[in-house]
DNA sequence: GCGACAG
DNA sequence: ATCTTGTCGC
């Protein structure tokens, strides 16, 4: 199974942590895209016990005419050797890489990308969704299927209802859970870069169809773990 | 010192 | 994330 140098294991944490503090600072998290064409869902999956890493990108045209209907546009997938172990903080040092392969493979360019992961809230305020968007230069949205950091309520059992996430100071909201379905543990929304928390809600949200989650991130999914 | 811990 | 069969529910 391994196959990641004693060192990097060692050097990258450390050095790791000092970078997302030096690049939270330029993580926006104020409004700033551009009229949405296309829509991208980014997410990585791994093969052979773990020895490769899968990026999946599926960019969606978005039709806010036709009942909101979306329509695949390009899929592309990414394989890489796995560089560095999974280490809870550092998600973006082992998945980033190989998203940005992916996304030197499209030919369409979407001007908003939802991860699978956390945005801002994470402890540095930097998760693998920020990261990603400040790599790229777009506006991103994390679309996590659990908690990194933060405390919240539950929120209503209606599909959209949804608690703030907050961390520190009570006044630093970092995110949303949010009830995607009825009955079914709610998703944990955050900021990527360049959006703002009331737009991240409203894009996932108008996202969500029958599933848990929204589909951008659900179709990258299923072609990042090769389902579908 | 004792938990918690995206994927 | 990944390994995995059947099973409960709309």
């Amino acid at each position: 199974m391994p196959h990641t140098p004693l060192h990097d294991w060692n050097l990258i944490p450390t050095e790791a942590i000092a970078l997302q503090k030096r690049l939270a600072g330029r993580v926006e998290r104020a409004d700033r895209l551009d009229p949405v064409r296309h829509l991208a869902g980014v997410d990585i999956g791994f093969e052979q016990g773990g020895e490769i890493t899968r990026a999946a990108v599926v960019v969606l045209a978005w039709s806010p005419n036709d009942g909101n209907e979306f329509e695949v546009v390009e899929q592309v997938v990414h394989r890489e050797p796995t560089r560095m172990p999974y280490v809870p903080g550092l998600l973006s040092f082992r998945e980033v890489p190989a998203a940005l392969g992916a996304f030197e493979k499209l030919e369409v360019k979407p001007e908003l990308v939802m991860v699978d992961g956390q945005g801002i809230a994470h402890p540095r305020r930097i998760g693998v969704a920020s990261h990603l968007g400040l790599w790229l230069d777009l506006p991103t949205i994390g679309v996590a299927k659990s908690r990194l950091c933060g405390r919240h309520g539950e929120p209503g059992p209606e599909r959209g209802d949804w608690t703030p996430l907050v961390d520190g100071s009570d006044t630093e909201v970092i995110g949303a859970v949010l009830r995607s379905r009825v009955k079914v543990k709610p998703i944990f929304v955050s900021p990527g870069h360049r959006v703002s928390l009331p737009t991240a809600i409203e894009w996932v949200t108008s996202c969500l169809r029958r599933t848990k989650l929204p589909e951008p991130t659900r179709l990258a999914d299923r072609l990042a773990s090769r389902r579908g």
